[in-house]
DNA sequence: CCAAAAGTGTTATCCTTACACCCATGA
DNA sequence: TCATGGGTGTAAGGATAACACTTTTGG
């Protein structure tokens, strides 16, 4: 599960979802979020589930199937596969959550147990990727937003700097983003107000198979 | 198992290697090859002995992990979750193969049993999109060709008629396609020897993140 | 010499980045 | 009226599709 967090702060940044083990093997090491899967449900109805007893379900915008790890010895003990997930959280959400869990920035991950740091790792990669060429941002941004949020989202989520004003127009070129009519009041220290944009689908679509955004430079 | 079969015709097409089934459940429709996971191996090894019994795994050159398939009810019986993978034969193989095993237009599939059909619908879909970005198609195209041949295996896989001047300078420009040095004789009714191209690497790569073939039109 | 197939040159178009400039607001 | 951020205009660059034109071969 991804957020970007520190919306308000000058450099918002993209964690993810962690659970330290109190048990053996691995003890204190983190995990990502999971469980065994049941005889009646699929994996999607699974991870809900499992992502239920951590934070509050609502609050998930996007899940998408991943790779599948499957080494025999990828965790000691009976033969175990893990069937990952990308979930996506928007930004202004701030689920409760248990003691034993905490929100890492991605470029600054804990040691982590297992196979989890590739899966963490991969999961980004595929995030980056469909910032291109679909609406995925909608799942981290807030419903309403001012574009300059929007470009902290993508910045976050990219790792780069993006720049608002070609953002802006690629995303209304797609439509991806529709302005909502009003605008956002101008910060303490003046400036002119800002639109508020929302973005035009709340469900995950390919916008432009063959779009792009490129990296400065 | 997909393989563009026909080259030599005027019309080579897209194929999916399937195996017809001589006992209930579904009897007589048409599935993928596949089996079930031993406990001391993975997945990918799995799906490579899996294969051998219908063909000769040397021809696999490309091998790739898609979606996960885990609607409880998905096949009668106990609770089974299929993985499903993509793989990739050269053109001019031949593999031998069993009696009950085939090769079928996929634009022309047979009935399909359980959930076969959109397991290859999947399939497709990927094939296609990453021959956009990625040097895959060296796992279609002979290992020698004559551009007019890769123009083939390339339309087979996208659906649409490519432009051989263009895919020529896309595939230069990218470093995906070498010439050899070498050229081909000339066919029967005349014409001018082509020259001879392999690919630059035999290994998949993604050769530009964000490039395109696009579609004519 | 002609047909056929291969290969080259050139143009038009589209998309995106870069960046200068204008606009609206608070103090 | 000035600083601050928001928004628009415009030009430049890169990649691809379309297609006319040239080259090389066999009959």
């Amino acid at each position: 599960m991804f957020q970007v967090r520190g919306l308000d702060s000058r450099q918002p940044v993209l964690n993810v979802l962690l659970w330290q083990r109190a048990l053996e093997p691995e003890r204190g090491k983190w995990s990502l979020p999971g469980g065994r899967l049941r005889d009646d449900e699929d994996l999607i109805s699974s991870i809900r589930r499992q992502l239920a007893e951590k934070v509050d379900v609502q609050q998930l915008a996007h899940l998408e199937q991943l790779a599948v790890f499957s080494a025999p010895d990828r965790v000691p003990g009976p033969r175990t596969i893990a069937s990952t997930f990308l979930g996506l959280v928007p930004s202004p959400a701030t689920p409760e959550l248990p003691p034993d869990t905490r929100w890492h920035p991605v470029n600054d991950l804990p040691p982590m147990a297992f196979d989890h740091a590739p899966m963490v790792e991969h999961a980004r990669t595929r995030l980056v990727a469909k910032m291109s060429y679909t609406n995925i941002g909608f799942a981290l941004a807030p419903t309403e937003f001012v574009l300059s949020s929007l470009r902290d989202v993508y910045s976050a989520t990219l790792g780069y700097q993006v720049d608002t004003t070609n953002l802006q127009r690629v995303l209304e070129r797609r439509n991806v983003i529709t302005r909502t009519g009003t605008t956002a009041r101008s910060g303490r220290s003046g400036g002119r107000p800002a639109a508020l944009y929302r973005f035009t689908e709340a469900r995950y679509r390919v916008t432009d198979e063959f779009a792009a955004l490129r990296p400065p430079g």
